[in-house]
DNA sequence: ATGAAAGCGCTAACAT
DNA sequence: ATGTTAGCGCTTTCAT
């Protein structure tokens, strides 16, 4: 590969001006400069990426720290993200992480091997060291969706949602009104909150026999919260699911059980996924507002990176209910 | 941070000696390589992977080259690849590459400015530039899913496997099948081509008026395909669907002009999405063993890249029919 | 506006 | 078995 020097020679000047031209700096005679792009043209010459970190003790990657489980929402976050970081001129790194103590050393080895320039959550690191080395380097680091060791953080309020689908399964005469949460991360237990909050300031008592939590939120693990409700009872009228995917699986186990949905009982899911507008029936849900949420998490972290000031520590961003087929009134 | 110098001076030794120890090297005092290890150990240090980089003139990376809209099948086989490369020793990087030269052209710049040990594709490049420097750089490219450039594959029979699924429907007594097929990749036309096969041999004759090919594999492309089809005529019993998120976008648009699925039209998919088991009705389709295919790429990309001989140019995996609900014997 | 030279942190050939 | 030394390809201060 034709490297700097290549060009500087063929040029016939140092490569400090090469390195100039190719950096866009100022200061420089417009012929050569001309002259010395055609090179690069020419070339088809591109810096080499570990020299230029090594030399400017920086990589302009972000490193993007995602549970290894990740499902569909995430999955679909994770490249907004990417798109967003690569507008502001970031390549992105990915750091796969596993729930175990070991996966997470494994990350923060990998924060200090490569010299990243910040780092964005979609994952809650119980590791301390990780945030320690980070508040060491001052590494910018901003979480989304989820949030821990009190990070800058841009999400919905998981909370407030919470309560509103569940308002919005008491609007239609609801009372006995399940749960199924996922584990592993702090918007599960906002959202148990706000399902609690709704129904208390509906006047219902709290019955923890409606709630189950799961360990992931995929529809396999919805089939299996489904399972475990109706071990414990078959009288309720509605569902939240804390995430789309737990509701598709919920409702294939209670069709299988002979119950139908909305008729038998109304769902609610979380997150508005694509699939659950072609779902059977189309899925009532909390639609999180995904690519904007990705483009504040790239933007935060940009500014946080090229040392913005009065920087927001929380961004709310709206969520919104999207009513569609899987919800319906209460029949007396 | 620490480097291999801060270590060396408080060991009392050369750089060398630690960069042997934390490399692994033989042939080093015992007592010493101990207390190294220990001196790594309590300063929490990681190699700088630029300056190794720089010093070895690779990386120890693999990139990985993805469509920039992929669907839920392919995000699915990226992280398992992700996974077998890292047990390989490999970091990974990921290309994701618009349907546009310019963006191909980006991915070949990436290629050049990261020493990249090897590439996997998920994307059929139209970029010859792309090839002719891998090529150049003899640097090692296996293709998976999809196929271009003759490059070495690891995929299932797509053609074998859609007239298999045509076959299950003509063996059901549907006559009648038509076809959602997506662009842009050439298993889409090996599919085609294993549709009429599969007619062919049952001596059905061709009927282009039953073949639509949509943009992308998604839900959103199955609705589109699926209201072109019904405008061009309604007489039809059967759909092969080339993946299963087309699948339910069209199962979608039947059930919305009151066709029901299977009673009146027998729909079969492809891939074997997660989903598609929880899905009303559960989705009969091709199953793609994507952990398989997965593994078997990184590990053919780790033999190349580790000078390994007997090379296979194509290794082809076994798929196979899953019959679920959605697909039943005509009533005549 | 341009060049010379030092240095980023590591590996490896060579010497001992 | 271990140390010395010369790079790897780039950026950047310091001169001029």
């Amino acid at each position: 590969m034709a490297k700097l020097e290549d060009i500087a020679r063929q040029a016939g000047v140092s490569t400090s001006t090469v390195s100039r031209v190719v950096n866009g700096k100022k200061y420089i005679n417009s012929e050569k400069r001309a002259e010395i792009l055609k090179l690069v043209e020419e070339n088809g010459y591109i810096p080499n990426k570990a020299a230029r970190n090594m030399a400017m003790q920086r990589s302009f990657t972000v490193g993007i720290v995602i549970p290894d489980a990740f499902n569909i929402f995430q999955r679909q976050l994770f490249s907004i993200i990417e798109r967003y970081l690569n507008s502001f001129g970031y390549h992105t790194t990915f750091f796969f992480v596993k729930f175990d103590s070991s996966s997470e050393k494994e990350c923060l080895n990998r924060l200090k091997a490569e010299q990243i320039d910040g780092v964005i959550m979609l994952h809650e690191l119980k590791y301390p060291a990780f945030y320690d080395y980070a508040a060491k380097m001052s590494l910018p680091v901003v979480s989304t969706l989820c949030n821990s060791d009190n990070l800058p953080t841009i999400k919905i309020n998981d909370r407030l949602a919470a309560a509103e689908a569940v308002n919005h399964l008491l609007s239609l005469g609801h009372k006995k009104i399940n749960l199924i949460c996922g584990s592993g991360f702090s918007f599960g237990d906002e959202r148990i909150k706000g399902y609690y909050d709704a129904l208390a300031a509906a006047g219902i008592d709290r019955d923890e026999n409606r709630v189950v939590c799961v360990r992931q939120y995929s529809s396999e693990f919805g089939t299996y919260g489904m399972k475990e409700l109706l071990l414990r009872s078959r009288d309720f009228t509605a569902l939240f699911a804390a995430s789309d995917e737990i509701a598709l699986g919920a409702i294939r186990v209670l069709k299988d059980e002979g119950l139908r949905v909305p008729e038998d009982v109304s769902v609610i899911g979380f997150d508005n996924i694509e699939s659950s507008n072609y779902y059977i029936p189309r899925l009532t849900t909390i639609h999180q507002p995904i690519e904007e949420i990705g483009e504040q998490a790239a933007r935060s972290l940009h500014r946080r990176i090229t040392g913005g000031i009065n920087l927001d520590s929380e961004i709310i961003i709206p969520h919104k209910l999207i009513i569609r087929e899987s919800t319906r009134s209460i029949v007396h």
